[in-house]
Order: structure tokens, then C-alpha cells, then sequence
RNA sequence: GCCCCCAUCGUCUAGGGGACCAGGACAUAACCCUUUCAAGGUUAAGACCGGAGUUCGAAUCUCCGUGGGGGCACCA
């Protein structure tokens, strides 16, 4: 049962009701790694057939999201493909055929108890402690009464008839056999009363249709899971793979993730939506290489990967049935981690924006040697600015304690730096190798430790009590701006 | 209430009868490096849910319990 023999065909069918989260993304992702690693196809499917919850922004937002990750579909609404079109609602028809041709083997049947004659049966059931279902009242329907009620204009669903004894066993990839007694299952309903089909009907029509090899999806489906395997078999057709995946925990591990949950994150700046990432500072490797291990490992030491390592390295047989915690410090641990192992030229190329965003004119040639020195410094893209903001900024903001903060008085500090100021200018080029035995001896003549004169200097020309090394720092400023800094701070030391 | 799934450090996990006084990663702490902050290096602390059984031998298999999670819609 090597999932890396024939190409699979597999596909990520999302409900447009809101945007693309964590779970969903993982979903996606190991879809695409399947198709990738088998030379299959990975198929965007919109499951749009209930039209109360439908967000119309919602499709966008699964676009964008899968772009950003780099996850691009072969087949989608958007570009078409072979088994057209992969939005549910313009399959309708389709889905109403394959009901009836359900109905014709006896796997199916008409329903025309209307909603509140349901609510108050499953009201009776839950007075009785019972566990709601359908009763049952129009199973044995006949045919002919059907037909004349369809045909006065009678409101009416499709439910499969689901056996009323005996039991169904379904096989999941991870979990292997699983059975259930038939009469726990409900005859649940296909068709609804407005012509269109549910999840359990479309879902399913559209796999085989669309010939998936693999159904990968949350565990959720679990319990409807048997309803799912019976649908295929009624239809006489070959089940896919199918793959539940673990739900995604709360960070402390305790209960799924809730709504509530999800506003709680957003307000900490936690990142639970795919379109939320970029403005938080991280990139898209990183959220791929975290989003993979989150009930998915490939051995006991390797955690660092590439889309093209996961491509190779992926199985799902290393998929962990049992439900996992998210854990976004490890989230900004793998930034880091991506971030350092990005050419110079490419995270310069990402940390760009953000300076421009902040308003500074950006000059390419500075921007590179910026990039080198806050490179292994940077965990989130967010970070930059405040780090090295100050490398843009005509005039920094310096304040007389701020200077003085480091057990240095006034006096002492406008010694030094007049010192340092007068050593800059003699020396024909400053940078590190110039600069640094001419500052120790600088702070030894006052007796000074170098630290406080290194940390002197530090806040004169970045503003910043934490930088990158300022030996660093002092030829990519230049000359001219690193006097015109130790001038200001030697003015507002005079005051 | 009923049905289903899951169970190793705080978190993600390796482990699939002897190689485990249980390995790695994140987070935490200490130290080294060091002009600050990172990065890097070294180290520390930290787990097999409980009970029966199978076996010469169980984290690994079985059962029961407990705990956690999911589901019980004309939502997906």
C-alpha cells in the first residue's frame, strides 16, 4: 500500500466560509507533497453547496493563501481542468442523477417530513435520552406515493437507507479496521429540500468523479466516515485511500481550537490564519516546515526542511493519528532557522518592503550590508525595522539619559566622545580593524572599561541600548553620519 | 446520554517485544564565545496515564479503567 508507487490524485475541497487557518494549510499541504512526490495532482475543490454560510471573499482568501505557500493547485475553479467545474454549486444536477439512481437501487429513499416535524421528534429523543435520529417515518414509503407527493409539489429531501442490522467496517490509512454497528449510523440526508446536495453526497460523487486516489481530511469526518464507505459501495465503486488527520489542539494542549480560541490568538499576535502570516513577519518556508511536523515526523533528528525535502521525504504512514498541540514558539524557531539560511540577496530582497513600509528611502548597495549584519539576528521579518531602523534615519532619537544611562556621568561621556570624535576624523577610514585598539586605549586613558565606551557609542550612533556589533555598524553608516551623530551627542551632552 | 478516535518530557515527536536506567526538537536554566543583542557550542532539568494479562522479557501486544479529543444539523 506504497503511497509513492502511482501518481495520486488528491485534492483539497474547502467550504468557503471563512480563511484558510493552520489546519486547513496542513491539510493542503500534505495533499500537494503527495502529488509532488508521485507525479499525481493536486486539486483545488470548492465545497460551496450551502449557500447560508457561503463568504464570498472566503475563495480569494483560500487563493492567496495557497499562493503564498507556494501550494499551486494543477486543477481549480480558476484554471479549469479535465473533470470541470470544481465549484459544487455548478454540479448540482450531478449530485441530484446520482440520488436518484440511489433511490432506483433501493439505497435511498424520498423524505417529506419537514424540518420542525424532525426538531420536535429529536426533541422527544433528547426528553428520552436518547441519541437523536431520524425516525424513520418515510423509509417505507412506496413508490407510487412518493412519485404522486413529488409530483403535487411536496417538499422533500433524499436520505440513504442506511441497513438497519448488521455492521459496516471502513479502513483508515492510519487507523486501520474500524466497525460500527449499522444501527448506530442515521439515514442521513443527500439532498436537501432545495435541490442541493450535502458534504456526504457531494463530497463523495465528486472524489470518484474527479477520480481521487487519496482523501485526506480532518478527523471530524470520522464519525460520518461508514456513511461515506457505504455510499461508494451502493454505488458499486472502489473506495479511495482514506487518510484522517489529527485535529489541532489549543497551544496548551488542552481542547480543540474554537473560535473564541482563534480571537484570543489573533489578539496575542499569534498567527492562526495562512493570510495573517506575512504581516506578522514570517515567510513561507518556515510556515510549511512547521505546519509539516504538526502530527507528521520523518525521523527521530531531522526537523529542518524544504518544500523539495518534504517533496522526497513525505509518507503517510509517518502521519500520527493522535491530536497535536500547536506550537508557534517552534513556529518562530523555524523562521529564524529560514531566515539564516537565505541568500544574502534574498532576504535583503524580503526585509525591503518592510523598510519602505516604515518610510525609509532605500539605498540597494547599503541594504545588503545591512542585511548581512542583522541577518542571523532577525526571527521575524517584523523585527527588522526596529532593529535597524536607525541605519535609514537622518536624525536619530537621542536623549541626554539615554547617553549617560551606563554609570557615566555627563562630563565623562562628552570627554569620550569628543575622544572618539577627534580619533575618527584622524583616521583615513574607519571600521572595525581601524577603530578598535584606538577605542580600548581611548577607555583606558579615561579609565573606562572598553565595554562602557563600546556601549557609549552604541547609543550615539543607533539610539539603541541593543544592536548589531557596532564595529559593523560604523562603515555602513560612513564616516560623514558617524561624526555628524557623535556631533549631536556631543552637543546635547554640553547642554 | 449515545457513537467514534487518541494516549511517551510543558509542547511536537523517535520508538512498532530485548539495541531504552527511553533518543531528538522547541521552550526553560546554566556555562562558553562576546562591546550589547542574536547566532553558535557545551550542559542541566524534564515523559512511557493506571491496573490486570500474554511473555523468559513490554513504552511497544490484549483487556479493563481513567483522561483527552471528535461527532450526534435540510453545516462542512
Amino acid at each position: 500500500m506504497s503511497s509513492k508507487q502511482n501518481p495520486a490524485r488528491v485534492r483539497f475541497a474547502p467550504s468557503p466560509t471563512g480563511f484558510l487557518h493552520i489546519g486547513s494549510a496542513r491539510t493542503a499541504l500534505y495533499d500537494y507533497l503527495l502529488a509532488r512526490q508521485t507525479g499525481g495532482s493536486f486539486i483545488l475543490r470548492i465545497e460551496d453547496t450551502d449557500q447560508k454560510r457561503y463568504q464570498e471573499s472566503a475563495e480569494e482568501d483560500f487563493t492567496n493563501a495557497l499562493n503564498w505557500l507556494g501550494l499551486l493547485p494543477d486543477e481549480s475553479p480558476a484554471q479549469g481542468g479535465p473533470h470541470s467545474p470544481y465549484r459544487q454549486s455548478l454540479r448540482k444536477d450531478l449530485y441530484r442523477d446520482h440520488a436518484e439512481r440511489l433511490i432506483n437501487s433501493g439505497d435511498a429513499f424520498y423524505c417529506f417530513c419537514s424540518s420542525e416535524q424532525l426538531n420536535l421528534v429529536r426533541e422527544e429523543q433528547i426528553k428520552r435520552n436518547e441519541t437523536p435520529h431520524y425516525d424513520g417515518s418515510c423509509r417505507n414509503l412506496s413508490r407510487e406515493e412518493a412519485t404522486e407527493r413529488i409530483q403535487a409539489g411536496d417538499s422533500h429531501v433524499i436520505r440513504i437507507k442506511v441497513p438497519k442490522s448488521g455492521n459496516t467496517t471502513v479502513t483508515d490509512f492510519l487507523r486501520g479496521e474500524i466497525t460500527v454497528e449499522n444501527s448506530t449510523l442515521d439515514d442521513m440526508i443527500l439532498i436537501k429540500s432545495n435541490g442541493f446536495a450535502v458534504y456526504h453526497l457531494a463530497a463523495i460523487v465528486d472524489d470518484y468523479l474527479m477520480a481521487i486516489t487519496h482523501v485526506i481530511r480532518g478527523s471530524e469526518w470520522l464519525p460520518t466516515f461508514p456513511i461515506h464507505a457505504l455510499i461508494y459501495r451502493a454505488f458499486g465503486w472502489k473506495e479511495p485511500y482514506w487518510v484522517h488527520l489529527s485535529v489541532l489542539l489549543k497551544p496548551d494542549g488542552k481542547g480543540k481550537m474554537s473560535k473564541r480560541d482563534t480571537q484570543l490568538a489573533q489578539d496575542q499576535g499569534l498567527p492562526i490564519f495562512i493570510k495573517d502570516m506575512e504581516e506578522l513577519g514570517y515567510i513561507p518556508e518556515s510556515v510549511i516546515n512547521w505546519i509539516a511536523l504538526i502530527g507528521w515526523s520523518y525521523d527521530d533528528k531531522t526537523e529542518y526542511f524544504t518544500i523539495e525535502d518534504l517533496i522526497k521525504k513525505f509518507s503517510l504512514e509517518k502521519l500520527n493519528p493522535s491530536p497535536a498541540a500547536i506550537n508557534f514558539s517552534k513556529l518562530d524557531h523555524f523562521n529564524g532557522l529560514h531566515i539564516r539560511n537565505l541568500s544574502i540577496e534574498d532576504f535583503a530582497a524580503r526585509i525591503k518592503p518592510w523598510f519602505e513600509k516604515a518610510g525609509f528611502t532605500v539605498d540597494n548597495n547599503n541594504l545588503l550590508q545591512i542585511a548581512s549584519v542583522i541577518q542571523t539576528r532577525t526571527k521575524k521579518l517584523t523585527e527588522v525595522v526596529s532593529m535597524a531602523g536607525f541605519f535609514f534615519q537622518k536624525n536619530i532619537d537621542l536623549t541626554l539619559d539615554r547617553i549617560i544611562s551606563d554609570k557615566l556621568t555627563a562630563t565623562q561621556a562628552a570627554e569620550a566622545a569628543q575622544k572618539i570624535k577627534d580619533l575618527f576624523l584622524e583616521l583615513p577610514e574607519i571600521n572595525g580593524e581601524t577603530v578598535e585598539q584606538p577605542l580600548r586605549d581611548i577607555a583606558a586613558g579615561l579609565e573606562l572599561k572598553a565595554g562602557q565606551i563600546f556601549g557609549l557609542l552604541r547609543e550615539i550612533l543607533t539610539g539603541q541600548k541593543i544592536s548589531p556589533p557596532i564595529f559593523d555598524i560604523i562603515p555602513i553608516l560612513g564616516k560623514d553620519l558617524v561624526i555628524q551623530r557623535l556631533d549631536l551627542a556631543i552637543e546635547i551632552l554640553g547642554s
